[in-house]
RNA sequence: GGAGGAGUUCCCGAGUGGCCAAAGGGGGCAGACUGUAAAUCUGUUGUCAGUGACUUCGGUGGUUCGAAUCCACCCUCCUCCA
């Protein structure tokens, strides 16, 4: 399911198989959580940016349109006219950036919508059953991310949970796979990681994780607060406790940069809402660093955003027309932003395979590290 | 010609004796954003300078310890009556 062809240092450039098609990694997942991308490009845009792999959710799927829906209407790759690989993600997130809506317990999380205030249980069987529903390629495990800085006791309390609600995800997943009428039963199931910042809970966690033998695992639970040293040294510390022939996700991770070492300590799936966060606000990425197309200085300037990008957008149009679309707040403008990112992260990640095969992965980092996250 | 009303910092608009360089919007300038409650949020926006000083509320003159605020005249605009 999982080949790596080839390796340079722990960086691995590899293929993994989904019911929808081969992914090249590594990956940069295209996050359209309400199965959109915010900045309103559809399916055909995603093809047109390079993307491999659509990212949804499955907490705001469940609240709307609902999941039953999603079924009746042929699963999600039919309802959002897309092909390639979905993977849905559980919710888990949820419970952290929703912490003032909702209540853990162990058999699972009561939220308050943030639609309508109707109070929702979702237990970890409810979650994979949604994900069955939503049909995606790859299912998530639904776990909890602990803000950081935690509480170890709480940490420890918590990862021991996340690990049962794992058993419990397992057992529903080859169960909800197995029924004649399952929307996608080449459905795969990722377990996550956590543990906060503590190297001897997350090792710990990984071990029990790894023997469940599932198709891939993630390390969920970074990026919420801690410094990035302190990230790329939980990475590394985890990394070395995850089964070598499966893929690793680093979950909602992140800026160029963070991408770059993350590859370098062997990771092979990434997925973050900045590319199109950013883009949406006129954050725009060249390869010699993030420009804010809002900024004065573009107001006459006719050169393309990257005149080294070969994106539509930067084929198309100036800097002085994209800022007059940003400062006039027309809709185009989020569009344009959001097409010319995603092209960016997919094509950086076009470059980092391409130069893990070549073996030119190290001189690609240290050409880039220094200047990919900084403010031009 | 007569009767009322109004002129505030880039714009709109509060403020009717000191707590006013002057609320609040808008606009401008900048910043943040990491498994998306984000088309969101934050800072800043008279000048020069570290506290402070200086100029500013249509104009001119006055009253007062002190005026955007009170008085007089003038200018401009709006409404109504002739």
């Amino acid at each position: 399911m999982f080949n790596v062809q080839a390796r340079e240092g722990r960086a691995r450039r590899g293929e993994f198989i989904t019911a929808h098609g081969p992914v090249q990694t590594p990956v940069f997942m295209n996050v359209g959580t309400q199965a959109a991308i915010k900045g309103a490009l559809d399916a055909g845009d995603l093809k047109t940016v390079g993307c491999q792999v659509e990212l949804s959710n499955t907490y705001h799927l469940h609240i709307r349109p609902g999941d039953e829906i999603v079924r009746a209407m042929g699963g999600l790759h039919k309802f959002m006219a897309w092909d390639g690989p979905i993977l849905t993600d559980s919710g888990g997130f949820q419970i952290f950036s929703l912490a003032g809506l909702r209540k853990i317990s162990e058999d699972g999380v009561t939220f308050s919508s943030h639609v309508d205030g109707r109070r929702i249980f979702m237990s970890p069987e409810d979650c994979v059953r949604i994900q069955a529903n939503l049909g995606s390629d790859i299912a998530m495990a639904f776990d909890e991310c602990v803000k950081i800085p935690a509480a170890y006791e709480y940490a420890e309390k918590s990862c021991d949970r996340t690990y049962r609600w794992l058993v419990r995800c397992r057992d529903e997943w080859q169960r909800q796979i197995s029924l004649p009428d399952a929307i996608n039963p080449g459905q795969l199931l990722f377990g996550i990681n956590q543990g906060a910042t503590f190297k001897d809970l997350r090792t710990r966690h990984m071990d029990q994780i790894a023997g469940l033998d599932l198709p891939g695992y993630a390390i969920g639970g970074l990026a919420v607060g801690e410094t990035k040293e302190e990230m790329y040294d939980v990475i590394e510390a985890v990394e070395e406790h995850m089964p070598p022939d499966k893929p690793r996700y680093l979950m909602g991770v992140g800026t160029p940069v963070n991408i770059i070492e993350a590859v370098s300590r062997g990771v092979d799936f990434f997925d973050c809402v900045m590319p199109a966060r950013n883009g949406r606000h006129g954050h725009l990425y060249t390869w010699s660093g993030i420009r804010n197309i809002n900024n004065e200085k573009y107001k006459s300037d006719p050169e393309p955003i990257d005149p080294e990008c070969d994106c539509p957008v930067c084929r198309t149009f100036s800097r002085s027309y994209l800022r007059h679309l940003f400062r006039a707040e027309e809709m185009l403008a989020m569009r344009l932003g959001v097409v010319h990112n995603l092209f960016f992260y997919n094509k950086l990640m076009a470059l980092i395979r391409s130069a893990i095969e070549n073996g030119d992965f190290q001189s690609f980092k240290q050409q880039f590290t220094s200047i990919l996250d900084q403010r031009i």
